[in-house]
DNA sequence: TCAACCAGTGCAATCGATTACATACTCGCA
DNA sequence: TGCGAGTATGTAATCGATTGCACTGGTTGA
């Protein structure tokens, strides 16, 4: 804060009204006579005057901000999230903070601290490998209602989600796959004990027993959806006697890892093997060969969550934006054509 | 907030001192005695207690926050940028906001009105096309050394910037492509005005005039640092009868639009053509072919904006940061090769 | 012995808004 | 005519901290 900006008070003079009347025609105007609002309203527009938010937020209470925890900066699938959240929360008065929890991990006291802070009034996170006791010390402080998960989430949590839906992601990744031809289909998976991991293995599981396609244990190959984990992903196919005509990678950087692992081995895509993503980053569509990949509305996600945790903040209680999965949809492109005979 | 949480007032009661006593323990401990500190510390522990920051702010007319402008945080370049902020943010107690001025564009006023309500107390912009017009907004308000520019910058600004060595950057990378043996050297920009755009285009002419190599008008390809950009780069060489047997790309992502554009077009990344980026950002090092690039430190370049705005609000006027260049390094990988004679 | 000084602490104003409650005035109706 | 209801506005408390100023009691030096 600069210079002497106007404040209520110095409005209030120039209009020759309490400040409380002043207050009234910014909060509440139907309170107010129409010729006491124009007075009012002019005397704002000469001053130049604009709401304090610090006096405002102190005042009721509030914080006047949401934090958003993200796992990653760094990784492109976020930032079409973000992008949805501000959207979401454009033309409220929240402040948007955000948090990268791998580049500053947060202590398992500091969400709750910054509830207690005052810093903020709500969270969103999109890292579900929050801890259980920095959750519980959220629920404790009864904010569980104000901190959604966004695509992650953690089980048995008392904590409002909005996801995409992960399983029938996967069944429209092995149904293409199966509809171009392929029998032998393996899957690069998320970290374990991600529910994002567990959601999309299974769904992929499922769907392959469904269609009676066979199934081998070394075809499930442990990644972390990064880069390098396709590429050790590769390395682990070059190597198998019993080679899958296609892989389901969990991400699309785990596809692009793969791809250049394969290909660095010797194996063209889609010639040799197909490859499927998830996600559908912005870079899938320009990678060679372009990706075929389950995408992910990240504009929606972000909207949405802004939204649920928005209703939850000004709570007039009735109107609840639900928690709620958030379809996908099935892209092809390059990376994927049917099996060589 | 939620709950009573404790206020200064019921640590003070607690500890049968003033608040003043209380205040005074927490931000300026040598002016109370040893005995009534330990006293007060106690009472602060058994309470619970932690300082109010909405209070605090509004007391000491400040917003406890910056704001950091980013174009599009969908480009990984701004990741690793990101985290050096809140890395040289870590410790103190200013919050950070993130916008991305793409995805919510600002308007004229927007950020001189983040300073007018109190929102903020300085900002990083990463953006250089921040309006004139919003630019001296802020300038008149007073708040232009609280305005630092990083990466980008504007002309005849009196801002302070923290950017890379891009002319070095440039020369690095036309220095390697000669070491080589390429003669004949492209280069694709970035946007049109883009202070980036002129520093890199004209180290790169320097240098290659320094090395007396060629130049023809259509080997500068004007781009904008998209993907999108890399692939009509690809096409307009392709059709070229004088082809350049090497291309330095004014960013990273436009390197893998033009290496993807130019594997279509028939032509092989490095065999018939090599490429040079400009950032490495992750992908860079699992791109096929890996991508040779010029590194810019994003964490430090982070780190060091962060550092000279939080001296400038701190302003114990001495100790100034002084506004920096970064240097810059080559990262030779796969995606140039000696060319084929 | 007394003034000057210092360390330690408290009182109360202050930051800039919101809002419960009180007040004043105008109608409408019995 | 008088009273209750309704409308428009003002008064002042309040949110939770910080800090200038005043006060107290003890030490020091002349």
């Amino acid at each position: 804060m600069i210079q002497k900006t106007a404040t209520i008070q110095d409005v209030a003079r120039m209009a020759q009204v309490s400040t409380a009347t002043v207050s009234r025609v910014l909060s509440n105007p139907d309170l107010v006579s129409e010729r006491t609002r124009n007075t009012v309203l002019e005397a704002i527009r000469a001053a130049g005057y604009r709401v304090n938010q610090t006096a405002r937020n102190l005042r009721m209470k509030r914080a006047g901000a949401v934090l958003v925890l993200v796992p990653n900066l760094g990784k492109p699938f976020y930032s079409g999230i973000l992008a949805g959240i501000s959207e979401g929360f454009a033309g409220s008065d929240y402040a948007i903070l955000i948090t990268d929890t791998e580049a500053q991990p947060l202590q398992d006291s500091a969400l709750s601290g910054y509830f207690l802070d005052g810093r903020i009034d709500g969270a969103i996170a999109l890292d579900g490998r929050l801890s259980p006791d920095a959750l519980r010390q959220c629920a404790d402080l009864g904010v569980a209602n104000r901190i959604v998960f966004l695509c992650e989430w953690v089980e048995g949590g008392k904590f409002p989600v909005i996801s995409s839906d992960n399983v029938e992601g996967a069944r429209l990744a092995i149904g293409h796959l199966h509809a171009l031809g392929h029998r032998k289909i393996a899957h690069v998976t998320g970290p374990d004990g991600n529910v994002l991991t567990i959601a999309r293995r299974e769904g992929m599981v499922a769907e392959r027993a469904r269609l009676g396609l066979p199934a081998r244990p070394d075809w499930i190959i442990r990644g972390d959806f990064s880069l390098e984990s396709g590429r050790d992903a590769a390395r682990r196919i070059l190597n198998m006697s019993d080679r899958p005509t296609a892989v389901f990678c969990s991400a699309d950087m785990v596809a692009f890892g793969l791809i250049s692992g394969l290909l660095e081995g010797g194996l063209r895509v889609p010639e040799d093997i197909s490859v499927v993503g998830f996600d559908d980053i912005e870079m899938s569509q320009f990678y060679v060969p372009a990706l075929t990949t389950i995408r992910q509305d990240r504009a929606l996600l972000g909207r949405r969550a802004a939204e649920l945790l928005l209703g939850e903040l000004t709570k007039s209680s009735s109107e609840d934006v639900q928690p709620a999965q958030i379809g996908v949809d099935l892209i092809v492109r390059a990376s994927t054509q049917a099996p060589s005979p």
